[in-house]
DNA sequence: GAAATATGGTCAACCTGATTGACCATGTCA
DNA sequence: TGACATGGTCAATCAGGTTGACCATATTTC
């Protein structure tokens, strides 16, 4: 009698990732109906990081996604090259470059988080508003637990 | 005045990947405490899958985690050569191999159950019981609207 | 100030986990 | 029995990351 089969402690975790998974997917599709290109996560991340701190280098991205700042460069070069990410000089130091979103960047980043939203009402027609609610508390209370006052990483999964 | 400050509606698929961020980071550690070496998150998943299926081929297995079945193939020999999985000649197809668990891998697998379980409990003494269960159903209730009778794809996130 | 050191960024080589494509051996069906 | 389908392998390639060396500019220290 296995002691791994369906019901059981320790389930949840497991719920989760099927869960983010679901919405992942439920997003891209989302976005493959609107015939846009399908951006990969990591953007995303770099996208809000951005819009946040619009004084960033690569080196301060680099250490917001958790990868070096090498692997950093490569993904702002790209999204550079598609038209979302500019590269400026830094007023002050002449090493440095700052990064900003284009006009066409934040433009993605409304439609994502639209998209987001959308992505969310549904799962709250499917759980129910008070569920929703609960949920939302919940996942706040323990990032809050976990994380504090520190910045939440927001690296990609694994 | 950006949109995409941190509250507003859209907020939970991001919260819910760094909930599960954090849970599998969590895991990890909990892992590393005992000395036992990280298998990927894919190892799990192929765990679980030949667990409850144990006259699985490789093409099953690589059809379930969503991957060709070359990267499954290769992922399987790791797993041989580590004495996790067994690869048995199969009863009437000559071609086909039957996978199973050796009994070292049904340990890391009751191991790693015992590890979510931990991961869970402590979830739940942070957002208190009433949360956990809410949460937990929630779960529940989404995937089975969004999978319904199907198998639900353990694929890795993305 | 000048020398030593730290830091932002790039280039290049490499690793890993995946992919596609070709192929062989066995199974299945007309 | 011949045609096609299927399980598995080998080989080449790709993508996204890594490490290491390096240059130019900043910053610190004496």
């Amino acid at each position: 009698m296995p002691s791994h089969s369906h019901p059981g402690p320790g389930q949840i975790p497991l719920q989760l990732a099927v869960v983010h998974r679901a919405m992942t997917d439920d997003f891209h599709a989302r976005l493959a109906e609107l015939g846009r290109e399908p951006l990969r996560p990591a953007h995303g991340y770099t996208f809000r990081y951005l819009a946040a701190h619009p004084a960033a280098t690569t080196v301060d991205l680099a250490a917001h996604l958790g990868i070096t700042k090498q692997a950093a460069s490569k993904a702002v070069a790209e999204l550079q090259d598609w038209g979302y990410v500019e590269r400026l000089p830094h007023p002050t130091d002449k090493r440095a470059q700052l990064l900003t979103l284009t006009e066409r960047g934040h433009d993605y980043l409304r439609l994502a988080d639209k998209l987001w939203a959308d992505v969310e009402r549904h799962l709250g027609e499917v759980i129910g508003p008070d569920q929703l609610a609960t949920l939302s508390r919940a996942l706040r209370t323990y990032i809050d637990h976990t994380y504090g006052d520190q910045a939440v990483p927001f690296r990609p999964v694994w």
